[in-house]
DNA sequence: GACCCTTTTGATGCATGCAACATAGCATCG
DNA sequence: CGATGCTATGTTGCATGCATCAAAAGGGTC
C-alpha cells in the first residue's frame, strides 16, 4: 500500500510530463507517439491527446506530419517567463499577508526556520528543496487556485529545479536568499501587503539575476576557494 | 478574398472556443462530440482533442463517460481571475513604461484619444470595444510573449465581453475610466515605470470593483443625476 | 404512492487502420 | 563531381468501430 487512499494515481498527462520536467529526457529530443504508447502500454490515441496539451503548455513543439520534440525555451523566453514569476509570486505575498493566520503560514515559518539552518551550513541539496517549499507554499498560502494553475504551469515551463541547482551555487547566495525569505515572511505575519509584495519582487528577480547573469558569482566562488 | 494573405484560417480549437467565449452557447450547456465533429465536418478525434484542450483552459468541464459542458466560473473564481488581471496588466505597463518608443505606444495614443471622444459622448458601444484594444494594445506592447499566452488565457476564462458592457453602463464610469487610461498612457510616455504599473493596477482593480459590486455605482448614479 | 432493481440509452474512452506528408538516402543525369 | 529528381520510410492526421460506463427510464414490489 504505497498510495495514500487520496492521492489518485498520476494521469498519463502527469506521468509523461514529469518525463519532460524531471530532465529525463534531453530537449531537442524527438518524442515519437509509437514509442510512448509502447512504454505507457497504451494506444496512440491518449497519447495524441496529451501531447497536444503539452504544446498548449508550451513543453513540445509538434512540427505536423514531421514529428515531436521536446522544447528548449531560449534565453528571451526564459526572462520573459522571470518577469512572470516576479509578479505572480509578488501577488502571492501580498495575497497571503492579507489573508493573515492560515495552515501555509505556519508552515511557512517552519520552511524559513529549517532553511536558515541548512544554507549556513552551506547544505545547498537541503536548500535548493527548501527553497521549492518556499516558494510553492507561498502560492499555495494565497488561497488563489487560479494563481496556482498559472504559476505550476509556469513552473513547469521553465524547468525550474535543473535551474535552481546552479544558482544556489554560487556562494554566499544562499545565505541572502534566506535572509530574504526571512524579510517576508516577517512581513506576511504583520500583515503588511504592500511590503511583503514589493521585498518578494526583488528576491525573486535577485535570484533571476544570479541565473542569467553565472559567471558574476563564480568568480566569487574562486575566491572562497582559494 | 476575403482573407489577408498572411492571416492563417482559424484553427479548429480557436472556432470552437470562439464559439462559446463568443457567448453563443449558455453555460452548463452540453457540447456533444458527435453534433461538433457534425457541424465542423470531421470525425470525433479532432473534437475530442479539442475539448481536452479547452478543458485545460477551464472553460468547459468534462464529466467522463456524462458528457461535456460549458463552465461557468463561480464568483471566487472570478474575484481570482481579476486578481490575476490586475497584476498581468500592471507588468504590461510597467514593461511598456521601461521599452520607451514602439508601434503599440502610438496605437495607444490613438485609442485613448478616440476613446475620450466617445465615452464624452456618452457612446458606450464604441467605448467597450475601445477598451477592449487598450487593454490588449498595452499588453501587446509588453513585448513579452508569455504574458501575452496568459493573457489571453485569462481573458477567455473571464469571457470578458460579456461583462464589460454591464460596467460600462454604470454613467459615469466610462468618463473615469478614461481619465485613467490617459493617465497610464502619459506615465508610460514619462518612462515611468512603477508609476505606470501602480495606475495600471488600480485602474483595474477599479473596473473590478465596478463589475463585482454592481449596486454603488447604480446609487451614486441617482446622485449625479439628481 | 414511494422505493428499488433492471433495462435502456446515450455519452465518452480507447484501439486500430488507412491516408497524407515531410524527410533522408540514393540513383540518375548533366 | 555536383545537382536534381525519385523512392523508401517514418511520422503524424484522421475516421471508424467496439467497449465501457453513468444516468435516466421503466416495471415490479411493498
Amino acid at each position: 500500500m504505497q498510495n495514500s487512499p487520496d492521492s489518485p494515481p498520476p494521469t498519463l498527462l502527469e506521468r509523461i510530463r514529469s518525463k519532460i520536467t524531471s530532465g529525463e529526457l534531453e530537449p531537442g529530443n524527438p518524442l515519437s507517439e509509437v514509442s510512448l504508447a509502447q512504454e505507457f502500454d497504451v494506444s496512440r490515441t491518449p497519447i495524441r491527446e496529451v501531447l497536444k496539451q503539452l504544446q498548449l503548455e508550451g513543453l513540445i513543439e509538434i512540427r505536423p506530419k514531421v514529428g515531436t520534440f521536446i522544447r528548449e525555451p531560449n534565453r528571451r523566453e526564459i526572462v520573459e517567463l522571470f518577469q512572470l514569476k516576479e509578479v505572480l509570486e509578488g501577488l502571492a505575498a501580498a495575497l497571503m499577508a492579507r489573508r493573515g493566520p492560515c495552515p501555509e503560514l505556519d508552515q511557512l515559518e517552519e520552511i524559513v526556520a529549517a532553511s536558515e539552518v541548512s544554507s549556513n551550513a552551506g547544505d545547498t541539496d537541503t536548500y535548493a528543496s527548501q527553497v521549492q517549499d518556499f516558494h510553492q507554499t507561498l502560492v499555495d498560502g494565497a488561497d488563489n487556485n487560479k494563481l496556482v494553475e498559472q504559476y505550476s504551469r509556469l513552473m513547469n515551463q521553465l524547468a525550474y529545479f535543473r535551474l535552481v541547482r546552479k544558482t544556489l551555487n554560487h556562494p554566499g547566495r544562499a545565505v541572502d536568499s534566506s535572509r530574504e525569505h526571512r524579510q517576508i515572511l516577517t512581513m506576511i505575519q504583520d500583515k503588511d501587503p504592500f511590503g511583503a509584495e514589493t521585498t518578494m519582487r526583488a528576491h525573486v528577480f535577485a535570484s533571476t539575476q544570479e541565473l542569467l547573469v553565472p559567471q558574476t558569482r563564480t568568480t566569487l566562488s574562486l575566491e572562497r576557494d582559494s
